[in-house]
DNA sequence: ATGAAAAATAAAACCGATTCAAATTTTTGG
DNA sequence: CCAAAAATTTGAATCGGTTTTATTTTTCAT
């Protein structure tokens, strides 16, 4: 079963390809008769004209770039294609979007999808847990388009727009530590990603800059998909002591931390009162949490469009430019989801916090 | 500022295209210090190796299938594409996300751009407010694919998944009028949209099921954005006396059904002991809203995987097959936002239903 | 009926790459 | 040093359309 072409039609019409081709692109030149008698056999061999062929001559082909994100039902992934489009649109460029799922082999088919759809350009929120397939591809030249990263990937030297996590982190941890929060420990993410391993670092630094000891036992990992984290949570206090529980958790992100929450609740711990949760991110959904929650908020919509500013730049400029690297700050974000212990030292850390919500 | 081609790379080499292409291809047939000076050159020149151009020839383009969605942030489509997703990566197909954010341009763009990009078919969820994109596409054969419609679109016959609107309304209102809700009001959605009217219909068939008056006041226009529906929630109590408040509102959406949340909470509107709340589709947050949302469940997962399935048998079937329409059907939820006023018929109206949540 | 202008169709060139048989150059080895 | 083998490179054909130019057919006013 092969490919009907514009010759096949021709032939059966016993007309040349070029009157076919003006009856596909609906010119009035053609005769009315002749064209219902073409359209007719059109139908009859079940002929498409092949899209990418179209485009080869008139290259009208509409300029657009791909994302890849890696969870499309996670809100902020979906806030940051926002951002993308918001600017990319401005400027004439279509968006169309892409989820690995974290799979890896999903990951390397769509970068090299985009190459052959005549993409632009990309947007790419890489996997690096496990062996890294952009770098990978990008070693052996297999990306013929430039791209931005919004995440580091280490090994390779390209544009990125990534959050400061080490900075967003210690702050939050800051605060709670000058809130009269002893016992915090930190739900760590997916082993080999650099967020989460960036988020272990901030931990650790705000421990030091107050000068007090970091505990291995302080990270624990528990995922990041929110029913994974909410099995691991319910395995992670049956382990414990009551009088071990932490007065703190600080969460990788906001979906484990919603897991989190859930699994607190059928542990009958509850939260603010016995246990502050911090999460990461800020979701548009996290203000209406079973409790709103706290969190560090990423500025999601800018990462997108500073993403894709970056990006076009790099499809417009004539000659190869500079790598940029962008490091946007978080805001900290505070709701109900965590507490004051006591307030020694409330008016110190207060001002540089805000207070969002009621 | 015109495209370097392959032949510029070559003359400016001093060799042929055929080298060039081998280079590009990581053919092991050329001689390093030739690849290098072709690589040097390449770089000096800013070449990229256009996709459609190296596709024609080597049919090797992946397969894929493009989707277009209303909204890139509504989780309800976000699941709806999980289930393409799952369906069409079984077979093979990859497939590619584009949002129109319910603007017509966008609808427009995208399906032109379907058939540039070598897509193999497509799922579209259409704009069916002001007049219909798609229909017109259609009628001028501009789409040049197969394709199945999440939505139905007046005018034209083709392949549906859709929603049983009218059953499911019609459900969650007679369970509202069978437990002792007699001011039952519909916020409904975007005015032209067949989702709204189907969703108005149901609520009226209900009312004739019941042999109650329907009057049109019962149905109020609030718009299906959350901040719209906020606002207009606001505007609608107050032009209201308070003993004049329904009982219970059967929301166009969940998403709806949030912002008219938020704006009850602010209106000091107790929920659900002033008011029941019932939404529609149960997207995965409802069961964390505020007060958990008594809601319509539509399949979101099987839509997606259904569509794909019409799509993927379309694409690989040698000639044209019927069109198909498949409805679905929803399941209602119960949770905490709706309130048994008083229970002369509950014994008789439970059973049918499904209590979910804790 | 005639011939020029208009309409319709045909034929050829083109888009930018890949492919592969044939031509050329380089390397080997006796 | 030369023929044969191996390694490179070339260049024409190709993919499936569109567009341009050339040619044929119609139309119609005189």
């Amino acid at each position: 079963m092969k490919k009907i072409t514009i010759d096949d039609v021709a032939k059966k019409a016993g007309v040349s390809k070029g009157t076919v081709s003006a009856v596909i692109n609906a010119k009035t030149t053609v005769k009315p008769e002749t064209r219902d008698m073409i359209l007719e056999i059109m139908k009859e061999l079940n002929f498409r004209p092949k899209g990418i062929a179209r485009n080869l001559k008139n290259d009208s082909s509409e300029k657009s770039i791909g994302v890849i994100i890696k969870d499309i039902n996670y809100p902020f992934y979906t806030s940051i294609v926002s951002g993308i489009k918001e600017n990319a649109n401005d400027k004439g460029y279509s968006v169309i979007i892409t989820s690995s799922e974290n799979n890896h082999e999903s990951e390397k088919r769509f970068s090299h999808l985009f190459s052959t759809k005549d993409i632009k350009g990309a947007i790419i929120a890489p996997i690096v847990e496990g062996t890294s397939e952009i770098e990978h591809l990008f070693k052996l030249k297999m990306i013929n388009y430039p791209f931005v990263l919004l995440e580091d990937v280490k090994g390779i030297q390209a544009n990125v727009v990534a959050i400061n996590n080490i900075q967003a982190i210690k702050k939050a941890v800051k605060y709670l530590i000058d809130n009269g929060h002893t016992k915090i420990v930190h739900f760590a993410g997916p082993e080999h990603s650099s967020h989460t391993q960036e988020r272990i670092e901030g931990f650790r630094y705000a421990f030091s800059e107050r000068t007090l000891v970091f505990k291995k036992d302080m990270i624990v990992p528990i995922g990041s998909k929110e029913d994974e984290s909410y099995e691991n949570t319910i395995k992670y206090f049956k382990t414990l002591n009551k009088e071990d529980y932490p007065t703190a958790i600080v969460c990788f992100n906001d979906q484990q931390a919603l897991g989190v929450m859930m699994a607190l609740r059928d542990l009958q711990i509850k939260v603010p009162d016995d246990i502050s949760i911090v999460g990461n991110d800020d979701i548009s959904y996290a203000k209406i949490y079973p409790v709103p929650l706290t969190t560090i908020r990423a500025p999601q919509q800018e990462i997108g469009r500073k993403a894709a500013e970056i990006l076009i730049r790099n499809i417009e400029s004539p000659k190869t430019i500079e790598n940029e690297r962008i490091v946007l700050e978080t805001e900290f974000v505070i709701r109900e989801s965590s507490k004051v212990l006591n307030n020694f030292s409330e008016v110190e850390s207060a001002p540089s916090m805000k207070v969002v919500g009621k």
